[in-house]
DNA sequence: CCCGGAACCTGAAGGC
DNA sequence: TGCCTTCAGGTTCCGG
């Protein structure tokens, strides 16, 4: 699904299409999409109401309301997306909800996997409850990355995909920015020295800018609300890219599981 | 608190 | 072809 270069695409380009525009209908297909109220709650109190505005933090989008306190929060999980469509197209299959807006441009939640959420709240907490720093703030520095890995004997790719530690890095961006930084995924986060940290800070900087300089990585099940692919998978040095050699040094990747995730690195560059 | 594994879901791809 | 296993970009819950 969706990591932080996603959403933040999916953020930019439905934007546009969506702000300042009424809700006239909410049409939902799976009653467990919505989390939090019902989903007739949350249905009663979308309709009618304007967009106002949209944000991401980590890999959620959250959604203001002109005449509402309350906030729609969304996240995609795996398999979710957000299409965007006229009302003369028919919802694409495994659709789970619908949110008809007054300019036709309606908003086709797709999710074969049925993970994704919606929610309706008062404060972004309800949803999420703690997050992490995000990426590209100020108060992300190569010292609070040090700090949250201080003492934590964790694999350092399972430390990297800690919502609660950092917001937004999920598997395909954990194993770019450790390729990027020279660093083994299971050396233990403490273990890290002062330099290897400042350069897992800056490569988590540059692998996730390049992420939304190509708009995303479509390999399996993300679409841009325009239903095109993204191209940061292109550009990908190692993940997700079994049996192929190390764009560095021609050595053939190595494939592991780290906490159950399928992790991609090079035994050369990223040494134990 | 920290850590690892299972659970939640469905479909696609690969091996035999 | 058919069947079985593995894999897929995430989070949450549960046991040690």
């Amino acid at each position: 699904m969706p990591e932080l270069p996603e959403v933040e695409t999916i953020k930019n380009e439905l934007a546009p299409h969506v702000i300042g525009e009424r809700i006239l209908a909410v049409t939902i297909l799976w009653d467990k999409i919505v989390r939090q109220p019902s989903a007739n709650e949350f249905r009663r109190h979308l309709v009618g109401q304007e967009v106002t505005g949209i944000a991401r933090r980590g890999k959620y989008l959250l959604f203001s309301l002109k005449n509402s306190e309350k906030l729609l929060v969304l996240h995609l999980k795996m398999s979710g997306s957000l299409l965007l469509a006229t009302a003369s197209t028919e919802p694409p299959a495994y659709t789970r909800a619908i949110l008809w807006l007054d300019n036709g441009n309606n908003i086709f939640f797709r999710d074969p996997r049925k993970f994704g959420r919606l929610w309706l709240v008062n404060e972004p907490a309800e949803a999420f409850g703690k997050l992490g720093p995000e990426p590209f703030e100020e108060d992300f520095t190569p010292e609070r990355l040090a700090g949250l890995l201080q003492g934590r004997k964790a694999p350092v790719k399972a430390l990297l995909l800690d919502q609660d530690l950092i917001a937004g890095i999920g598997n395909l961006y954990a194993d770019e920015a450790l390729f990027a930084a020279g660093i083994y995924p299971l050396r233990p986060g403490a273990s890290l020295t002062a330099d290897e940290v400042r350069q897992l800070h800056q490569a988590i900087r540059e692998v996730l800018m390049e992420g939304i300089k190509n708009k995303g990585a479509s390999i399996v099940n993300y679409y841009r609300p325009s239903g095109d692919a993204g191209h940061a998978h292109e550009e990908f040095k190692v993940a997700h890219r079994r049996g192929e050699n190390c764009p560095v040094c021609g050595t053939t990747l190595s494939y592991i599981k780290v906490r159950g995730r399928g992790t991609y690195f090079c035994p050369q560059c990223q040494r134990e």
